[in-house]
RNA sequence: GACUUGGUAGCUCAGCUGGUAGAGCAUUACACUUUUAAUGUAAGGGUCCUGGGUCCGAAUCCCAGCCAGGUCACCA
């Protein structure tokens, strides 16, 4: 244990002693917040009105018998205490817990409930004169001293590991930490919103899957004691969401927590939001536009708490796969291009082949190689070829290019969009291709009943939040990210 | 998995070519009855990530490992 922990708990019995309850289970009133209390500060003085608030204490200065004390409460705003026992009731001046409360027994990080009146210092600060006042939680462990002089940041609490792997103290101590997390809870709040606008229905689809489909990934793979079988945890709720368009709902969304089995890195964590949505009787293009508004709309809603400088009022531009590959290659390929001369390609630019070389792959290595650090955007890019995409519906007149397009924003890939494929005999044919041993039949199954027309995108959620918020990395943007 | 950067007090960080482990804040004690990064004086606090090696001597050099960050690969 810690020095400075032993000194508290020390104190803690002290506290004990003097018949203080340090977490006692009292009744107490509170009739505002800080951020109130600020806003109104120059009512509340005039009309001397009472103030009832909690808060956690982030700073002491004891002068003499006088203490100013900083403290902060669920509103995110600091506020300044006097305590001065002559204050307080009378019954209280010869008690040693007052006596001394701030000079031993109370310390930073305790959380205190205060009865008093707002008055302004010689200094102009406005301050609460403490009149009663309750420890209500002790805080034993060493909280780290964050100090701030016009607005700025002293003595950080900065080691990421650290903030990752206790991310409550990062939130107590790193303001910019908590509203990361209100930004995203905000964002999931407008998406909602907008989508109840056009009716559609938020549904909760298996994340234990017998057959782990929707995507390609390595599944986390779990097992069922008794069907005495393995079970997977979703790596997409996809082949789901398509299912209940089957059954006749006209738009379902889901917020879905999907899990892959792959390593970590500033855009990946095993466990991650996808955004998925689905709409009949609608296709790309329209979901383009729809895509568009919709973070439109949360744009505006967010505009005066975010600081991004990504201009969403302009048209976002859409460009086809091959044609952005052959500006920024100078190449000259297309879907119909033979996988020899794809293979020459990449070892012509030094492109490291992985898997097998497949040819779904080598494309894939090609377009990243020369295209992924070039995607500011945001764009659009569409007409992915066939191969790449094996549940999109292929364009009318092309069976190699599909109607599918991905938003690209500050070279990352935000959202994936395509018409659905929803002729039962071509999705079997593509399973069979991709993986002929996991096969979900029922899905197909529900395709052969009749998908109508349908457009679908998923949205990553941690994504769209690291863009609004700034945030270089996935991890500021996932309360508590993956760590060994 | 590959390469790379880092791990020193509760926090933020110094510590040079190897020679007694450092600072600020925090903590403790004292002083101070309107301070605000309060101030002044003093004190305590270290498995220098772990394990080996080289050396008279290792936080420092070498090797292996652990943890984290970055880049790449995997994530169609």
């Amino acid at each position: 244990m810690l020095e400075q922990e032993l000194i508290k708990i020390k104190k803690l019995k002290e506290i004990e002693l003097l018949g203080i309850n340090p977490y006692p289970n009292k009744k107490y009133k509170i009739n505002t917040n800080i951020r109130k209390i600020l806003i109104n500060k120059k009512k509340i003085i005039n009309n001397q009105k009472k103030i009832y608030i909690t808060g956690r204490i982030y700073n002491i200065r004891n002068m003499g018998y006088s203490t100013f004390l900083d403290i902060k409460d669920y509103s995110d705003n600091k506020i300044q205490l006097y305590y001065n026992i002559n204050n307080l009731d009378k019954k209280y001046i010869n008690n040693k817990y007052y006596i001394n409360l701030f000079k031993k027994y109370l310390d930073i990080g305790d959380i205190i409930w205060i009865y008093g009146n707002l008055f302004i210092t010689k200094v102009k600060e406005y301050t609460i004169l403490i009149k009663k006042i309750l420890l209500l939680s002790k805080c034993i462990y060493p909280i780290p001293n964050v100090k701030i002089k016009n607005g700025k940041e002293y003595y950080k609490f900065n080691n990421l590991e650290k903030r990752y792997r206790m991310r409550y103290l990062d939130l107590i101590v790193n303001q910019n930490s908590k509203n990361i997390f209100i930004i995203r809870s905000l964002i999931i709040k407008y998406i909602r919103i907008y989508f109840s606008k056009f009716n559609y229905i938020e549904v909760d689809t298996p994340i234990l899957q017998n057959i782990p489909g929707g995507a390609y990934a390595k599944p986390f793979v779990s097992y069922h004691n008794k069907f005495k079988k393995k079970i997977y945890l979703r790596i997409s709720n996809e082949l789901y969401l398509k299912r209940l368009i089957v059954g006749g709902f006209n738009g379902v969304y889901e917020f879905s927590r999907n899990f892959r089995n792959e390593s970590i890195d500033r855009l990946h964590n095993p466990e991650f939001t996808i955004l998925e949505l689905y709409v009949a009787n609608k296709d790309y293009i329209w979901m383009m536009k729809f895509l568009h508004k919709l973070l439109l709309y949360i744009y505006k809603k967010l505009e005066n708490k975010i600081n991004i400088k990504i201009n969403f009022n302009k048209k976002i531009k859409s460009i086809s796969f091959f044609d952005i590959l052959n500006k920024y290659s100078n190449l000259n390929i297309n879907e119909k291009t033979s996988k020899k001369k794809l293979i020459e390609i990449s070892i012509k630019n030094n492109i490291l082949l992985n898997n097998k070389y497949k040819k779904d792959k080598i494309i894939d290595d090609i377009f990243n190689y020369f295209c992924k650090n070039k995607l500011k955007g945001p764009i659009y890019i569409k007409n992915y070829p066939t191969i790449i995409s094996p549940l999109a519906k292929s364009k009318k007149n092309n069976k190699k290019l599909t109607e599918r397009f991905e938003l690209f924003v500050n070279n990352i890939e935000i959202a994936n969009s395509y018409t659905e494929l929803n002729d039962p005999r071509e999705q079997l044919k593509r399973f069979k291709k991709q993986n002929k041993n996991k096969i979900d039949k029922d899905f197909i199954k529900a395709l052969k009943i009749g998908l109508p027309p349908t457009v679908g995108i998923g949205i990553g959620i941690d994504r769209l939040v690291a863009l609004f918020t700034n945030s270089s990395n996935i991890q500021e943007v996932i309360l508590f990210p993956q760590m060994k």
